[in-house]
DNA sequence: ATGATCTGTAACCCTACAGTTACACGACGG
DNA sequence: CCGTCGTGTAACTGTAGGGTTACAGATCAT
């Protein structure tokens, strides 16, 4: 139950993953679930330091804790990563061409009409022919 | 010439993705290059924050700037966008799990071995045999 | 009960950054 | 040559983030 189709926050996670740290804390995690304690031992900051990751890092769903003993157990939950997955996606189709051509492109597409519209107009979105 | 396999720092790719902004002008771009004033008319803030947004994405390459007259236009560059890609594509595998399923595998692979290893010891990485 | 352990949080630095307004400078059009 | 346009940047403000140390609360062992 409200398993599938949870809409988070992209926003936040794109804020979480901006850390290096914590891309880190989450590529542990990918290893296998660990208390905070032994998470902030992998790492040469201090261990409130890696709480406050922590924190960012439960407010973007991107991690879950629960209790065992004194312990707080993290786990991953690569979820949200699909928000980021989908934007990405957009933008596959890009890195397929080549830069140079892509680039010369839209230079010749824009000095075309310099002083008319500026980008290709509707939705005319470089099609591989004119590569 | 330096056209394959350049080496972008995916600290400041993920860095310049966190702004929401910022992603929003990529957003843009993607539906063709524009100079930097009619990307700022796109957005309720001021010329002068989008330009110092896109001082960010040019130190991320994910844009790059050539001049045109006295326009500065911007075209995007995708290429750094790879390692995004490739950092995610560690995840891919996990999320198509269930997460109940994985969450019980991990409580009960941790309570399993309470105080002696806490994560599952090598690279016992969670085999699809469990779920 | 008592003390050690695990953890989060508060209080406090300092830096980065998103936003603003004011200004500087090159490019164009007369 | 002069005004305007397009753009970047400096100066400044407010806020969030990441780091630290010190402390508080819960749990466990004895």
């Amino acid at each position: 139950m409200r398993n599938r189709s949870v809409t988070y926050s992209s926003e936040a996670t794109f804020q979480a993953l901006a850390d290096p740290t914590r891309r880190a804390v989450l590529d542990l995690l990918r290893r296998g679930s660990q208390p905070a304690g032994e998470i902030a031992r992998a790492f040469p900051v201090s261990r409130p330091a890696i709480s406050k990751h922590l924190r960012l890092l439960r407010r973007a769903h991107l991690v879950q804790e629960h209790r065992q003993g004194r312990n707080r157990v993290y786990h991953l939950n690569p979820e949200p990563l699909r928000a980021v997955d989908s934007w990405l996606d957009q933008y596959r189709t890009f890195w397929k061409m080549s830069l140079t051509n892509l680039k010369r492109f839209v230079e010749a597409e824009y000095s075309k009409e310099t002083n008319q519209g500026h980008a290709p107009k509707s939705n005319r979105k470089t099609s591989k022919g004119d590569l």
